[in-house]
DNA sequence: AATTACCACAACCGCAAAATT
DNA sequence: AAATTTTGCGGTTGTGGTAAT
């Protein structure tokens, strides 16, 4: 395949260069890999003049020598001006997660969950963020243990993110964070304008809790520095039909706490 | 300073469903 | 009703940028 190139504006005039990332045999090709300004602009111009649609037409009558389907990502992808950009925040990526967990790779369906955010972006977020620490872990994302993993420690640190940014520090005595229902729950998350939140289940039995008996967060920077003791051990779950203890899969295995610590790379949004 | 390894993500592909002719 | 075209989706890849050695 010709090749795209990670190019937030692109792109370096591929015409004047001669880049090898273009693939261009002749005038009649089509092109493909990055876009240029110019084909952006005049991707611009061409919908702003037929509107979106008839994807292969409207490549034909903007004078774009690319396919109506490259057109098409393009414009979905990255020009519509509706596109945020830029990192997900800890609310978007708790909804991810969450969502994941109810519908698996519908991306496009996660993706009318988070305004502005692509099928594409949510896909790539998932890639290499959470399955790349499946493959680390060695276990599959789809598996019970990395749920759980998601439960006790991901989740949690995203509300404390969350927490951060939207309040004062908490103190650091024990507190409790009502949290959203994941994997298990039927609930949706629900949207209040552009804000989402969580309703909790119906049942509060089912409802999560986590109960700090120390807040890791509260000292240090990132988990990795503590040593022996891991941080899923800080934490109690309560779903109301089981109480998840940290269990012996945790910590029993050193190499696997090894691997634990390496969620750190994932806040370093 | 040079090299290597890894990461992020834009863009591609194949396929299937939906819409149109 | 059948054939063709368009659209949408999920999976995959290639490469520039960056960090590590």
């Amino acid at each position: 395949m010709a090749s795209p190139c990670k190019n937030p504006s692109p792109s370096p005039s591929p015409s004047s260069s001669g880049s090898s990332s273009f693939i261009e045999d002749d005038q009649s090709e089509v092109r493909r890999g990055p876009w240029s300004v110019d084909e952006d602009s005049l991707l611009i111009h061409s919908i702003s003049v037929h509107g979106e649609g008839r994807w292969n037409l409207l490549a034909i009558r903007s004078g774009l020598r690319r396919t109506g389907k490259s057109c098409r990502l393009r414009w979905l992808n990255y020009l519509k001006p509706e596109v945020r950009r830029g990192n997900l925040s800890p609310q978007e990526q708790l909804l991810i997660l969450d969502l994941h967990s109810r519908w698996g790779n519908r991306w496009s369906k996660i993706a009318q969950q988070l305004p502005g955010r692509t099928d594409n972006e949510i896909k790539n977020y998932w890639r290499t963020k959470v399955q790349k620490q499946a493959k680390i872990l060695n276990i599959g994302t789809n598996s019970p243990e990395f749920k759980d993993i998601i439960n006790r420690l991901w989740i949690p640190r995203l509300l404390h993110q969350i927490n951060d940014s939207s309040s004062p520090p908490p103190p650091h005595t024990a507190t409790t964070h009502p949290t959203p229902q994941f994997s298990d729950s039927d609930s949706l998350p629900t949207v209040d304008g552009n804000r989402r939140h969580f309703e909790q289940n119906s049942t509060s039995s089912e409802s999560v809790e986590i109960s700090q008996v120390s807040d890791p967060f509260s000292d240090v920077p990132s988990w990795n520095h503590g040593g022996g003791e891991t941080a899923a051990a800080n934490f109690e779950y309560t779903t109301g039909d089981s109480l998840l203890q940290h269990t012996d899969w945790i910590d029993d295995d050193d190499s696997f706490n090894g691997c634990l610590w390496n969620f750190d790379g994932l806040w370093q949004f």
